[in-house]
DNA sequence: TATTGTTATACTCTATAACTATA
DNA sequence: TATAGTTATAGAGTATAACAATA
């Protein structure tokens, strides 16, 4: 189950550090940027993808990877801001559908574009820069998948 | 304060997208990794910390980035675990410092040693490529320093 | 007076288990 | 019987405000 750990040469570690240093920028910033507009940032990344479309509490629950049980709490306090709002579902009436309201989505484009990190620093590299490290990232994940 | 808004090309949003999954799939690790030493990832952060070095409780939530009076919590369930002990500051007697036991530093080698993410997928890169990646992620962190 | 750590409080997120209404 | 959502519960993280000890 668990990979034979590997000896890892210093510029290894470097790059680590570095990917452990955007990890934390990044979610400093994600925080903030729900922060301003009252969100915690569980609720923020739910209406984030209701914003994309309805989906089912348990589906919210597997994207979030948490338990389906905490979605409830999470979508309760979306709704009651009128951020979100929960339709049955025509074909199984066990299923409610959670979907993001007009206001909903409206919060959810402003918050989108209020995430500067990374968008912002890349505007330092050129387009070739750019997809190199796309290139890479890329492979860097794809061989996990 | 807030930026100038600044549209945002295919490419740049594509890599804004793999900086993203980079950092859920790191924090996902990081948590399972914590999880495995009976750890909640805030705990497993401080403990990561102080087996550098002792800390003072305010620089802890500095370092969080959090409210002071959450790190006396969290350090008292380290402490009960006997993770991390506090210790008086011989120069100021208001000041406790926070240090990692032995175990609690043994504790934090294994943890280290146990997160595998971007060191394994890392390894599918050349070292050229390492280097390459290692210098646009400095130059993407560097201009925000 | 200001600072350090703590306590008290309230809210949110989280997992677990039990419940309900459907299927 | 299995599944979807909920409720109840308990533990943990978080911010705020007030406090004691020390500077």
């Amino acid at each position: 189950m668990t990979p034979p750990p590997r000896p890892a040469d210093a510029l290894t570690l470097e790059v680590v550090d570095l990917i452990a240093t955007v990890v934390a920028r990044y979610h400093e910033e994600y925080e903030e940027a729900a922060a301003r507009h009252s969100l915690t940032g569980a609720q923020a990344r739910v209406l984030a993808l209701l914003a994309r479309e309805p989906l089912p509490m348990r589906k919210i629950a597997l994207k979030l990877k948490c338990e389906p049980s905490n979605i409830t709490g999470i979508v309760d306090r979306l709704e009651a801001r009128d951020l979100v709002e929960r339709r049955p579902d025509p074909d199984d009436r066990r299923v409610k559908l959670a979907a993001a309201t007009e206001e909903g989505r409206r919060t959810a484009a402003r918050l989108r574009e209020s995430l500067h990190f990374a968008r912002e620093p890349l505007a330092g590299l050129s387009e070739t820069e750019r997809a190199t490290l796309r290139d890479l990232l890329r492979r860097m994940l794809g061989e996990q998948a």
